[in-house]
DNA sequence: TTGTAGGCGTTATCAG
DNA sequence: CTGATAACGCCTACAA
C-alpha cells in the first residue's frame, strides 16, 4: 500500500503538501493540485483514517446507543431501523461513521467514557429510560461538555438536546377520531410510565376526551409494556369488560394487535372488536386485520434531525467541543405526528 | 482529564509499565500493579482509543454492511434487526465496536477502501446481491486478504467466509408439511433470482414435491421481490386460479401476508384460502391473520457465528492479518431452519 | 520486573 | 504558495 512518501516523491512535492491538497486546506496551486491528484491516483494512495483521528483527536465516528433488545421485542425492530436509517444517511452526508451500541440489560451505560476514550465524537441515544442511573449518566455527559443528543425519550427539567415526535398530539388526535365517530367507552392501553413518551401519550388522551366533554374512565386505563404479549394479556381485562368499551386506544402497534390477538383467541369475531387505535405506523399496522388506524411518527426524519443539530450546533466539526449550547439554544421543538385512518376505527 | 504521564508519576513508575498494568501485558510485581491501579482510578485516567488504535495500526472496529433500506422496504427489519443484536452481542465480548454503513442505491460500495483507510479490522457484508460489481468488490478484499463475512448470500465458485441456513432444507421442510397434509396444487412465490437464497427455496421446493411424487407447476412458480406489495400483486394471479391451487408457499413472510391481503381485497374469506406457508419467521408471522406457519432462520445466531468465525479465524485479533482461510478451511456449513407450524397451513 | 526510546501517519504551525 | 518539523498518546522491542 502506497505510503504518502511515496506520493510526495512522484508529485515531486512535499507530504504537506500532499496533505493539503486531499484536504482541500489552504491555497494551492492548480498545477501543484493537479500533480499530487495524479500521483495518489496512480499509487492508489489512501490516507489512514487512524492516523487522522489521531492527529486531529477526533474519532469522525457518531456513537448510537440502541436499546437493549429482550426476547420479548419490547421494542419494535421497525422503530429502530427507520431512526438507524434517518441517522446513517445524514451521518454519511456529514462524512461521519455510525459506531452502534447495544446496552446490556443489566449494566448501567456509562456515556461519557466512550467520549473520554475517544471512540466518538458525539452520540445519540435511543430508547432511554428515565431511571435514576440512565440520568446521571447523561448529565455527566453534559457536565463533561461532550455533544449528545436523547431521541424519544423527555427529561423534565434537563436541558439536554432533545428531539422527540408529538405525541400529545398524536393522541390527541386518535382520541379525537374516536370521539368524532361517537365512541363514547374509549379503553386506553399505554406503556410503563417511565417512559416520557407514555405520559405525554396519556396526557393527549385527556385532553382528546376532554374535548369531547368525556374524561377517562380510570377502569379503561391499562398498562402494559409495549410488547405483543401485554397486549394479548391486557386483552382478558377487555373481554371480560367488552360491553363497556368500544374502542381501544393502544400506545403502540404491538399492543393493539396483541389486544386483537386475544380477543381472537377468546372467540371474539372482529365484527364484535371494538375500534382499534394503534401508534407508531409500524408495517405491522399495515399488515394487521383489519388493518390498524395508528398515529404516524417520522421516525426517519428524527434520526435525520438528531444528526442535523448535533452537527450544525457546531458540535462537532468546529474546532471547539467545549459546552454545548444553553438550554434556551435547544427549545424542545416536536416533530408532528399524524393519524392513519384504516380499517380498524371506522364506524361499522 | 488525566494523562498517563500523570498517573506514572503518582504511582511513581514509568509510563510503559502503567500502559503494561493496563493492558495486562507481561510480568508485574503485585504491588507495582496495585499502586498502577490505584493511581489511574483515583486520576480517573481513560487511555484513547485513538492512540492506541494508531500505535497497533488497527481501529478495533468490525465493520457491518448494510443493504439500502428503500421506501418498498425490501427488507424485513426484524431480519436486520436481528442480525444486527447478535453481531453486536457477539462483538462486545471480543471487545470489538460496530461500524454500521448503509449501501446507498446506485454506489457500488469499495469495500476494500474501509480497509485500506482503516476504518475497520474485518467486515461483514448484509443482504448482498449477486451482481457483478458486488462480486469484484469482494473478490478485491479477498485478494487483499481482508477479513471479511457474507451473510445470507452464496456466491458459488468463490471460497469467501459466508454464513448462511439452510434455505433448501427449510423450503423442503415447507413443501413436505403441505403435501403430507394432502395439498397437491401448491404456488411458489419465490424472490429475485439475484439472490442466492430464491435458488436454493426453489431446489427445496423442487426436492418437496418430487419427495411426495409431484413437480413444480411453472405456471405455479411466481416472482416477487420480497415486499409486501409484490405479494398483493401476486395475489391477482394466485384469485385468478384459485380452483387450481390450494396451497402457497411465499419465500419470505411479507409476500406471503401481502398475498393474503390481495385475496381479501378481492372479496376472498378467510375459509375459502389456500393454505399458507411463509418465510423467516418474522414478528409479522405471529401477528398475521391467520397466523402464518413460516420457516424460522436463526438470524440472531447467524449473526454470532459471523463474528466468531471472523475472530476465531485468528482472522482478527492475531497479529497477522495477513491472508484469510483457504478456500477448504471454510467449507459452507448452514444453520438448521425450523418450521413453525401455525393456523394458516391447518387443513380445517 | 521495570525503564528508555523509537516509531506509528497525520495535522498544523511556523518560516520562507 | 510550499517545505520543514513538532506534536499527538500509545505500544513494544531492547536494555538494564
Amino acid at each position: 500500500m502506497a505510503s504518502r512518501k511515496e506520493v510526495a516523491d512522484l508529485a515531486g512535492v512535499s507530504e504537506a503538501t500532499v496533505s493539503r491538497v486531499l484536504n482541500g486546506v489552504g491555497p494551492i496551486k492548480e498545477e501543484t493540485r493537479r500533480k499530487v491528484l495524479e500521483a495518489s491516483e496512480k499509487l492508489g494512495y489512501v490516507p489512514s483514517a487512524i492516523a487522522r483521528s489521531f492527529a486531529r483527536s477526533k474519532s469522525g465516528n457518531l456513537g448510537v446507543v440502541l436499546p437493549y433488545v429482550p426476547k420479548a421485542h419490547l421494542f419494535s425492530a421497525y422503530f429502530f431501523s427507520e431512526m438507524l436509517s434517518g441517522i446513517g444517511n445524514k451521518a454519511r452526508d456529514s462524512g461521519m461513521d455510525l459506531l452502534v451500541m447495544f446496552r446490556s440489560p443489566g449494566e448501567v451505560m456509562n456515556y461519557a467514557d466512550l467520549f473520554r476514550r475517544q471512540k466518538v465524537d458525539a452520540c445519540i441515544i435511543l430508547g432511554a429510560k428515565d431511571d435514576h442511573g440512565e440520568l446521571a449518566a447523561m448529565q455527566q455527559l453534559q457536565e463533561e461538555g461532550h455533544p449528545f443528543c436523547v431521541m424519544n425519550q423527555h427529561f423534565a427539567g434537563e436541558s439536554f438536546l432533545e428531539v422527540d415526535a408529538d405525541h400529545v398530539e398524536g393522541s390527541r388526535l386518535a382520541v379525537h377520531h374516536l370521539t368524532e365517530q361517537g365512541y363514547r367507552k374509549i379503553a386506553f392501553l399505554n406503556g410503563p410510565d417511565s417512559y416520557s413518551n407514555s405520559q405525554e401519550r396519556l396526557l393527549g388522551v385527556q385532553i382528546g376526551l376532554k374535548e369531547a366533554g368525556m374524561e377517562l374512565d380510570p377502569d379503561l386505563l391499562l398498562e402494559g409494556n409495549y410488547s405483543r404479549r401485554s397486549g394479548v394479556e391486557a386483552a382478558a381485562t377487555i373481554a371480560a369488560r367488552l360491553d363497556e368499551i368500544d374502542a381501544v386506544f393502544a400506545a403502540n402497534d404491538r399492543m393493539a394487535i396483541g389486544v386483537m390477538h386475544g380477543l381472537r383467541e377468546r372467540g371474539i369475531e372482529v365484527q364484535n372488536f371494538p375500534a382499534f387505535v394503534g401508534y407508531d405506523d409500524s408495517d405491522a399496522a399495515e399488515m394487521s386485520v383489519p388493518p390498524l388506524t395508528s398515529v404516524r411518527v417520522p421516525f426517519y426524519e428524527m434520526g435525520e434531525l438528531a444528526v442535523s443539530k448535533l452537527i450544525h450546533g457546531s458540535l462537532v466539526g468546529s474546532a471547539s467541543t467545549e459546552a454545548s449550547g444553553s438550554p434556551s439554544e435547544w427549545p424542545r421543538e416536536l416533530l408532528p405526528t399524524e393519524l392513519i385512518i384504516r380499517a380498524s376505527s371506522i364506524r361499522k
